[in-house]
DNA sequence: GTGTCTGCAAAGTCTTTGCACCATA
DNA sequence: TATGGTGCAAAGACTTTGCAGACAC
């Protein structure tokens, strides 16, 4: 599972770190990428697989949580998870978004992403993971940060 | 679903939350809280059914979900996901444990919780909670950090 | 006494598995 | 051509819903 190597966009990279990985660059792998590279959004698995259907039309939906298993494996895809009882996938780096974090409504499940503060936060979060990972020997690949609360309509609402 | 109120044990103070709230102060409520507070673990809903169910045998686990999602939003629960496909829930603060954060193994599912930094940690939330708060007009109750990677044991394996 | 809560059974959803066929390397 | 990948159907697992009886207030 080393599986390293630097991340970016771009079909060709996308192509090697499968490759790298010992996967195949396949038409369906292709497609899942660009639908992901693509969007800004957190998709669920059938949000992608409806999207990628109107490309390539034989797409199972097996098919792509098989794929989003492996690029979660090799650190490509994030997988959030926002409280509605599915999981959302967005590719951890892309052309379209930055590194962001997010607050979820516990009402609406409603997701607002942000950016403030990130800066201050990867200064503080580089000092945290290289503190934590020497002490308990843990690879850290990746994290998420998110804030639960109300937003504003549902407190406009009650 | 304001329910504000100040964090705090005690049986005494779970009945006037619940009470606050609406809610009834019932026997599978105060068996479950009562389990939630002594343990320092993360809790299924299945473990929860099954430690109140040595204490109160009648109980049934859709009164454990339907406790857990009210403790949840009243802010006294945290409900996290491991990605191990099921939710696991902790009382927000307990006597039995600080606040703390959570490293993930994405090959083993194994989590380790740390406190180190949580100072520090809380004073920078502190900081960024403010400013979000007041940006978005969003009412922050929890948040939740988490690291993923892959922990000493699988590290080795492979 | 009234409205909430509960347990049971059944239904619902998302996700994973088994398997034969197909495609990449 | 050999191995990994794919789609379909079916199974699995966790969680939610419907409902009649029970209980807190």
């Amino acid at each position: 599972m080393p599986c390293g190597g630097r991340r970016g966009g771009g079909e060709a990279n996308w192509h090697n770190r499968f490759k790298g990985c010992g996967y195949r660059w396949t038409m369906p792998r292709r497609v899942i990428m660009d639908v992901l590279n693509k969007t800004s959004k957190h998709l669920s698995a059938e949000d992608i697989f409806l999207k990628v259907h109107g490309v390539y039309e034989n797409i199972g939906l097996t098919t792509v949580y098989r794929t989003l298993e492996i690029l979660v494996e090799m650190g490509m895809v994030t997988k959030c998870d926002f409280g509605d009882g599915r999981a959302r996938y967005e590719l951890s780096v892309s052309a379209e978004k930055k590194h962001h974090h997010h607050l979820v409504c516990t009402s609406c499940k409603r997701v607002i992403e942000y950016t403030e503060f990130i800066d201050e936060e990867v200064e503080f979060f580089k000092r945290m993971e290289k503190g934590l990972s020497k002490k308990y020997n843990f690879i850290i690949k990746d994290h998420t940060l998110q804030f639960c609360g109300i937003c504003e309509n549902c407190r406009n609402k009650s």
